[in-house]
DNA sequence: TGAAATGTTGGGGCG
DNA sequence: ACGCCCCAACATTTC
């Protein structure tokens, strides 16, 4: 009887996954296994909200697997040693993975073929995405660097798979490999600032399931409209279990029904999933793309060092409302909304004029969602430096930005509770508030919460000249 | 998936 | 009745 090992990485689910059935196919013994490979992450290994995530994640996934006579072996260490283990210590034929498309999971992957050799075989199948990254071309063969006419190009292609849905048994081998706990990965945090996260998300496939769920009944009819207003929950919210693979986008696909007839505002939405294949489209053709940018005329861009203005971004204390807003939701519950994420990335690249790399990593850190493919994107996108990147001299101004999303101020009420007295035409922009409004809302500016740390007209003229020292002469 | 500066138009007040 | 001005609303261009 032949053994397969399912090799688990960003594809923590049983629904929908082509990986499972190619595994349990021959009607062998599957052996799920999971590798907590940091080190074969490269300079990218999961930050800290990631990590949290990933703990509960496994431990979900493992209840999901004793549910059809299964289980997950755990262990760490180098992916391709850990595997070859596994293969000698179980007498596996085939080992069936998941692609994923960062720099250091193919060069993961690569060393793994290599080490399993022709002995063993070694199946990878592309479960995380609707398209292949390699799969589009330009009519030149080339990738895509243009959002539009990369999904248009996707859209052409053969129609989406039906979703398979979970095995209802999984066939164990005899005798267990050695198996490490979830608890030895120590992927939780040392001290407890994960309260915030715990209230805010349910890790796991069931909770990727009931977002979606919820998502369908209440939100993506207006999906248009209540994707730009912080306030409500007017987005999926799928991204992290998107990012785990806890829910294939195939089944997201399927259960909206697909571009084919469907409204505005699902389109609008399937777009954002678009957005997703783009960004691992970009990825994986210009690897060098998480740390340089895409466009080389960035490269002598004349960024500041700015610790000061950094940490005031980081902590949510720059003066601006909405940015701060977004800092501190990002904080509390590892997650910001998205359209408060182009203001605060705006805000560190050009108001601050600090690189798009250090406001990367910090997302990177502290982000649930935290995905390389699509982190670099939206850094990128908002440094102007990018594939299909924001023009330079599109600078978002937080306190307009702020009047039109969050009008009646409950986003930033919220999360900058300091200020949650301040009527709301003075909420976005409260050193204009007369000194008697200011004093009835109990806010003492420069005490209670901080003078803007830069002016916006002097910023704003600030980062166009200096993005005028490396366009000109173009 | 912007904002600000600049230009144009047309209604209405008013001498 | 007419010309003039103001200015809001909208459009265009520029950054």
């Amino acid at each position: 009887m032949t053994a397969t090992i399912l090799w688990f990485r960003n594809d923590l689910r049983l629904d929908d996954h082509d990986g499972l059935h190619h595994a349990a196919r021959t009607g062998g013994t599957v052996v799920p296994l999971f590798i907590h490979d940091p080190e074969g992450e490269g300079a990218w290994r999961p930050g800290a909200a990631s990590r949290w995530w990933l703990d509960r994640s496994l431990r979900s996934l493992d209840e999901s697997l004793r549910s059809i006579g299964s289980r997950l072996v755990v262990r760490s260490g180098d992916a391709a040693e850990v595997l070859r283990d596994v293969v000698r210590e179980t007498g596996a034929s085939r080992v069936v993975a998941s692609r994923r498309h960062e720099p250091s999971a193919r060069r993961q992957e690569e060393s793994v073929a290599m080490a399993l050799g022709s002995d063993v075989e070694f199946d990878r199948l592309e479960t995380t995405l609707l398209f292949s990254p390699e799969a589009v071309r330009t009519g030149g063969g080339d990738p895509y660097r243009v959002f539009t006419p990369f999904w248009r190009s996707c859209l052409r292609q053969a129609s989406i798979p039906a979703s398979k849905s979970a095995p209802r048994a999984l066939k164990a081998p005899r005798s267990w490999p050695r198996s490490e706990s979830i608890e030895s990965l120590a992927l939780r945090p040392k001290i407890g600032w994960d309260g915030g996260l715990a209230e805010a998300w349910n890790p796991g496939e069931s909770g990727a399931k009931s977002r979606l769920a919820a998502f369908r009944k209440s939100a993506i009819e207006s999906y248009g409209d209540g994707r730009d207003r912080p306030a409500i929950v007017g987005t999926s919210m799928l991204s992290p279990h998107l990012h785990f693979g806890e829910i294939s986008p195939r089944r997201i696909w399927n259960a909206i029904g697909g571009v084919d007839g469907a409204g505005e505002d699902t389109v609008k939405f399937l777009t954002e999933i678009g957005w997703r294949e783009f960004a691992h489209h970009v990825l994986a053709a210009y690897p060098g793309t998480t740390d340089e940018p895409l466009r080389g005329e960035f490269s002598r861009f004349p960024w500041r060092r700015d610790e000061a203005g950094l940490e005031a971004w980081r902590r949510g204390s720059t003066g601006y409302p909405l940015v701060d807003a977004g800092m501190r939701q990002l904080w509390r519950t590892g997650w910001m909304h998205n359209r408060v994420r182009m203001v605060v990335a705006s805000f560190l690249v050009k108001h601050l004029l600090v690189s798009w790399t250090e406001g990367a990593r910090w997302f990177w850190d502290t982000l649930v969602d935290a995905d390389l493919a699509s982190n670099t994107l939206g850094w990128q996108w908002a440094g102007g430096c990018g594939a299909d990147a924001a023009p330079y001299f599109r600078i978002f101004n937080p306190v307009l930005q702020g009047e039109k999303f969050d009008r009646r101020g409950e986003y930033v009420s919220q999360w900058v509770p300091e200020l949650a007295r301040v009527p709301a035409k003075f909420l976005h922009r409260p050193w204009e508030a007369p000194p008697a409004v200011l004093a009835t809302a109990g806010v003492r500016l420069g005490e209670t919460y901080p003078r803007p740390i830069v002016d916006h007209a002097t910023a704003r003229k600030r980062a166009l000249d200096a993005l005028s020292k490396i366009t000109a002469g173009r």
